[in-house]
DNA sequence: GTCTATACTTGGATAGAC
DNA sequence: GTCTATCCAAGTATAGAC
């Protein structure tokens, strides 16, 4: 056992200089969980990281656990709007695979698949810190499965494949893809599968042009 | 940074007596390193769960994170073995399915997966590790490839399809089920998702038969 | 050779200074 | 309200007992 309990809600908000001071950890926490895991994410390095006193994250967040759920937060929320925005241009299979590709390459480098891979892996070390990340993962399923949905809508696999099914496989094959080439080293392997997903996606709407207009039932 | 370096061949071989002191310590790794993740699997944690003094660790492994790697070892070989038993009585992608399906069910009750991804997760938090956890990791996409290449022999599917790419998204598509299924708790979506990919697979079974013969080339 | 008691280090948390 | 100095628990590691 290494972080404490997770008490709820002590993100006060409070002053200027209280909210700088809390975004600076925040940074911090997602660089220690990115580089050091969250076995190595202890108060203690995350303050030397920000430049702070260790204490303050008992004094702004109230434990460990708790400011790695904000960091959690933090890049959920901003990715999440990322996504949201990168997909909104997008019509057709092919087209969502390459954004798919893009995100998982800026994600990848920057180290925000990682945070939610280690939030995950670490959750079982703290009492009640599953269902709190479970909570903030959710939405990255929903994304998916709405995102799936609109791309098929038009094409002859519409309606036909178990949308929800499939946007839990993508989550998974997402963070294990992350796993495995942040072990290596390498995401090469990551990419060539982006690159056959785009021939299929291809041949998906060679088979009947996207968004072609659909007769109402 | 909580676990030391990574020391090479400290597993001295040496009595009887030593050797049921390993085997007890590196059970108790195991089971500790599903309960409480990488994170929870301290010295004192695990010597508790084997209820025996922590000292023995570094005497027999040198260090937890050496301790940490004979369970995976142990956790890595057992499976791959079973595993192959498993397989070496299958003919043809829907059988596969069916047998991958068993070995999902078996491993994730007893967390066999889980002890994987907590060592691929936690590899970041100790410098050297991640190599050594990469190696160990290595035969488990060795063995989704030579499998999948022989499921598909006879089939139309032979040949064309990315054989190392496919199963490099096999085992990622293991570890993050097990990783999202151990998180909420329910693996359940990770079946409905085999029982998909063996209407999938019959589908394919019955473009052609199965393990038809083939014309040498 | 095997194990235990003990030394030392790091981590979580808070009482009290500002 | 914000932060720091300090306390105690938990972790790694080893010197020495058996």
């Amino acid at each position: 056992m290494a972080k404490a309990g997770v008490a709820s809600g002590v993100t006060a908000g409070g002053s200027q200089r209280s909210a700088g001071t809390r975004r600076q950890l925040v940074q911090a926490a997602i660089e220690t969980l990115s580089s050091e895991g969250f076995a190595g994410a202890s108060a203690r390095t995350i303050a030397d990281r920000a430049g702070l006193n260790q204490g303050l994250i008992f004094y702004h967040f109230g434990s460990v656990a708790n400011l790695l759920l904000a960091a959690l937060d933090a890049v959920s929320e901003e990715r999440l709007q990322l996504y949201g925005a990168e997909v909104s241009t997008v019509s057709g299979p092919r087209q969502l695979v390459d954004a798919a590709e893009r995100m998982f390459r800026s994600d990848f480098d920057a180290g925000y698949v990682t945070v939610l891979v280690e939030m995950i892996a670490g959750a079982s070390s703290t009492p009640g810190l599953g269902a709190e990340v479970a909570s903030r993962i959710a939405p990255w399923k929903d994304f998916a499965r709405s995102t799936i949905e609109a791309s098929l809508r038009g094409t002859p696999l519409d309606g036909v494949l178990p949308i929800g099914d499939l946007a839990h496989a993508v989550v998974a094959l997402y963070l294990g893809l992350e796993m495995l080439g942040h072990l290596g080293g390498d995401p090469g392997p990551a990419f060539d599968l982006f690159s056959h997903a785009k021939q299929l996606a291809s041949l998906v709407e060679n088979l009947i042009p996207p968004n072609a207009p659909k007769e109402p039932a």
